[in-house]
DNA sequence: TATTAGCACTCTCATGTGAGGAGTGCTAAT
DNA sequence: ATTAGCACTCCTCACATGAGAGTGCTAATA
């Protein structure tokens, strides 16, 4: 991103801070960080520095004499410059081997328990998401208006496969335009994959972003909504287990965070922007653009199946996360994921 | 249950309490029935026979000088004796035959889709689970120590399909005692079908209840289990929109639920218990066996394939909960799905 | 010039107190 | 058998208070 570079000895007070804060999510004081990490300044040169920091927009005070925490652009320098150490999950790796390898466990149960074990790792929450219908090709696409505020959309692919799924129909579009929409589409992308189709309408979507409640723009969303989750399945695991964190022992926050899980719409929406990259994603609060996840922290990778990224796996946890245990964790599941698909599984 | 029968003064006033509670959770008291409910009596009164309704174990206060607040017993009684209004639920009804109609959805997300339905009708926590393998003929099955305190069960029946689920090991178990166990299934149960073997070790299992902690019985259990889990699925929805409830404002509460819904072991049990019997069931609170659950009250019903009992829909809520509505939708729900099930669905 | 000691200041949080209110149980009157 | 009256209990909430932690600033120090 920003290739903003801090002096060492900054560097280092501020991965002092992070790490104290990661390690528990109280406002971390000056005294505190000389004392637990020996720097040979005194408290007031630390706080000196930390001001600075404060001013770059790295630290951020809860209030007036409290200690300072950490801000996303804090936990995004961390990620970039910082992190190195690789943890070994080879024990992960045999483990999910073993179990794709002992039974003919179909891909959702092997999915769900990809998820159960990144939760149960790393205490978080696990995510998994199934290949879409990336290979099949478009031969028909209707939006059918449906009971109240939904849609029926209905695609036949050239595996002379039909597929419907119903969806909301928060865009209040009416019949005449829902036809226009199916017109469009079929005129525009018949005959190729759901998969090009999908790359084409994110592309058209990035390149109008600054029309964001422009009529098209929002319809195009909708194609994307229905290509997507059409025949994917998420699986988000662990919440109990998560709730045992300090930062979750507010109930809103709570309420928050199960309606993020609840929300699929949510979850599409981030996965389509993961699937363009490769290798591991970190996405740190604000950064995300779904708003119910702007205080959590994303870290997730694709998985490829017969050569191409298909699906996604991950963890979803508060900002103040052990990044680098987490990236090395998910980096490793996916390339067993993709390791397991090549070998036919 | 017990025939426990009361006066009708008195059955009028528990029916005040407990309708009073329902619609918001603070406790009774005397005052405020008499007004809300006029009653021709006193508060002196209505109180005298609040004392008695506690003595009998009807009601319970929160501590001295409050109102009073329904116990169990109370939301028994009500369900069995009071209860009669039947609310028609055939909107309901009508969705979920178009949503089957209309395409070639799969049962799993039929079922996902009843059990959305019926947590966004009532609020509270939708069930549905699927099939399990009921019809199939055990040829051979297979207890394997596996990684640390796992176990993997491995079932081949008589369609030739090889089956295997990953169990937790929480009686430990050791190998020789799993092998013997394997023996026992294989030798007492070969060519039985799966639910006629369920059924059977129900039964052994309620002969034997005194000895609880009895390995074989605990065994059987896990047996139950094994077969059980495999093939069918759990869909819990609706959590977000449950924790809106004044209820569960509490964080250990809202822990605890979280963690019954991701506890698909004790679904499991529960479910068991279900498949015997026909229509509506209603568990309230402490009536549950699963401990986890013993501050909840689900109400479910078993839904129809092929004639026989197969699978189980159903809401988990408060113990507050409008039993009447939630009764005559869970009903509803069960039938309509039994019928799109007979219509080959 | 960079660092540090000292100090006044700010803000949070835990604790205690006391008024207000709701509801009870009991007794005596109806 | 019912009810009015009343003393009593217990909870809740608002408010004050003090301790503690941490800051920013200034002036002294190496």
């Amino acid at each position: 991103m920003m290739g903003e570079i801090l002096d060492e000895r900054s560097e280092k007070v501020l991965l002092a801070v992070i790490k104290s804060y990661i390690e528990n999510p109280d406002p971390v004081g000056s005294r505190y960080v000389t004392k637990k990490y020996d720097f040979h300044y005194s408290p007031a040169t630390i706080r000196n520095i930390m001001a600075d920091l404060e001013d770059l927009g790295f630290l951020s005070q809860p209030h007036t004499s409290a200690g300072r925490v950490p801000t996303d652009k804090a936990y995004r320098y961390y990620v970039e410059n910082i992190i190195d150490e690789k943890k070994d999950y080879n024990e992960l790796l045999e483990t999910l081997y073993n179990k794709i390898r002992s039974g003919a466990e179909d891909m959702d149960t092997l999915l769900d328990e990809t998820s159960r074990t990144l939760s149960s790792i790393s205490k978080y929450l696990g995510l998994a998401v199934s290949p879409g219908p990336e290979g099949s090709v478009l031969r028909k696409i209707e939006f059918v208006p449906y009971k109240d505020d939904r849609i029926a959309v209905v695609i036949l692919t050239d595996e002379g496969v039909i597929r419907h799924k119903i969806i909301k129909n928060e865009l209040a579009l009416n019949p005449s335009e829902l036809s226009r929409i199916s017109n469009y589409l079929n005129k525009e992308y018949k005959g190729y994959t759901i998969k090009q189709i999908r790359e084409h309408l994110a592309e058209e979507l990035r390149r109008d972003k600054a029309m964001y409640d422009n009529m098209i723009n929002r319809s195009l969303s909708l194609c994307r909504e229905a290509l997507y989750t059409y025949g994917s399945q998420i699986f988000i695991t662990g919440l109990s287990q998560m709730l045992d964190l300090p930062e979750f022992s507010d109930i809103e926050r709570i309420k928050r965070i199960s309606k993020t899980i609840e929300n699929k719409r949510a979850i599409i929406t981030l996965i389509d922007r993961i699937m363009d990259s490769e290798g591991v994603q970190v996405i740190i609060g604000t950064e995300n653009p779904v708003s119910d996840m702007k205080e959590l922290s994303v870290i997730v990778s694709t998985y490829k199946e017969k050569g191409r990224p298909s699906g996604v796996i991950g963890i979803i946890g508060p900002k103040r996360m052990d990044y680098s245990t987490v990236i090395s964790l998910v980096d490793s599941a996916s390339r067993i994921l993709t390791k397991l698909f090549e070998e036919g599984g």
